[in-house]
DNA sequence: AATCTTTTTGTTCATTTTGTTCACGAGGTT
DNA sequence: AACCTCGTGAACAAAATGAACAAAAAGATT
């Protein structure tokens, strides 16, 4: 049984988020505080498993909070639950090592992923004591391997023309190549050029935008990241 | 380009790391540690970008160090590299909010792997100002979109031209926006701007409001809930 | 209070580009 | 030689956009 403290101003929303770990096997919830300082007075003597987390309450800052809890708690980890978009704080609560970062308003579904994985992760780190780097890359990346140096291609990618695209891809200077401008410097179809792009689209090594013109369906633009 | 503290007690091993990184494209070593005193003297001179850390020197312990980090530098991110297996070090890192962890002995293909990725998060997180669930999971747990349920849009709303309207609507400060202006700022046209804006009023993310001028057609103008 | 003038909305539809399907041909295998 | 596999691109349906225009909503004028 995991413990958690739920930290959230609003009354409402932390009943919400009482219900929903409810619904979830495994999970207690041993307290709810409204405020940073009930909070304080909380977690010390509760020691949970799991804060979940508001960054903005009336009497403080919850990535703050943050900090303290890891100065002083070295077993109890925290998921974010803000609507807190900024990047700045999700960099924040990066380097404070949070174990997710969930967007208000809240949906179920997400939210029970997270304590899914949450209790995934903990049940596999209680059952090792030394750990190797393919364990490492799951628990912190939830990727696996590196697979040693070969990269799956799936079908319809060809390596080469992989590369050719990637290629024209990094030394344009523009903003941004069309596929059709893409596979006309290469050398290939529109269609052809498109699937690679797309690829990469997925892969995050590019991204997509919109061009728009005078008229007419506007142009998907990709760019390298 | 980004800078690159290494901090290595063994001589062989910090200038295997320099050549590794200097194998790498967009990185530059600005400075080599052998001990924790000297990092601690260089890093906060220095504030590198990424310092390669290693747990086990002669005068300190790396993770304390990673938290004098954390307590003074807000922008100089982690990567332990390190012979230790044990999952407390592991544990400690993660709620250090390290970047990666790799274990000795070092394999070019995955230090590369680990800066490959630094490079892609630094860049994206540069472009962006507010971020979505979607970029936070593929940010944080690299996990491609797989989660969450596809969003199905209607016909003749695009993702891209969607998140467009919405940004700038979100960042608007003023008493509201109309369909034009919100279409110049992006770059589209008005009736454009303007199935976008009333897409989100139906969705209940907006609400449009009148802005009576001098004479003439009230203008229609939308804010974000 | 009826009508005019002004300004912006809401809608239609041509235009442009996308995304998908499927036949083709190169290269390898049984 | 017959068969299979896979990357490619021509052809085509679907989608997203904006110009143009009629309708609407306000104040101004008679």
């Amino acid at each position: 049984m995991l413990n958690i403290l739920i930290v959230e101003d609003d009354v409402k929303i932390a009943e919400i988020q009482r219900i929903f770990v409810e619904k979830i096997d495994g999970y207690t919830v041993t307290g709810i505080a409204h405020s940073i300082s009930e909070a304080e007075e909380m977690v010390f003597v509760l020691e949970p498993d799991l804060v979940l987390l508001d960054i903005f309450l009336p009497d403080g800052n919850g990535i703050e909070f943050l900090w303290k809890i890891r100065s002083a708690l070295k077993k109890t980890d925290v998921v974010l639950i803000t609507a807190a978009k900024e990047v700045e704080f999700f960099e924040e609560a990066m380097r404070g090592g949070v174990f997710d970062y969930i967007l208000k308003p809240l949906v179920f579904s997400r939210f029970k992923k997270t304590l899914d994985e949450f209790k995934k992760h903990r049940s596999k780190l209680e059952k090792i004591r030394t750990i190797s780097q393919e364990e490492i890359d799951r628990l912190l990346h939830q990727t696996g391997a590196i697979s040693s140096e070969e990269e799956e291609m799936p079908k319809g990618i060809d390596p080469i023309t992989l590369n050719k695209v990637s290629t024209i891809l990094t030394s344009d200077n523009s903003e941004g190549l069309s596929a059709e401008k893409a596979g006309l410097l290469i050398g290939v179809s529109r269609t052809t050029s498109r699937r690679y792009l797309e690829y990469l689209v997925a892969k995050g090594t590019a991204i997509a935008d919109l061009c728009y013109g005078a008229q007419g369906r506007p142009e998907r633009v990709y760019r390298k990241i």
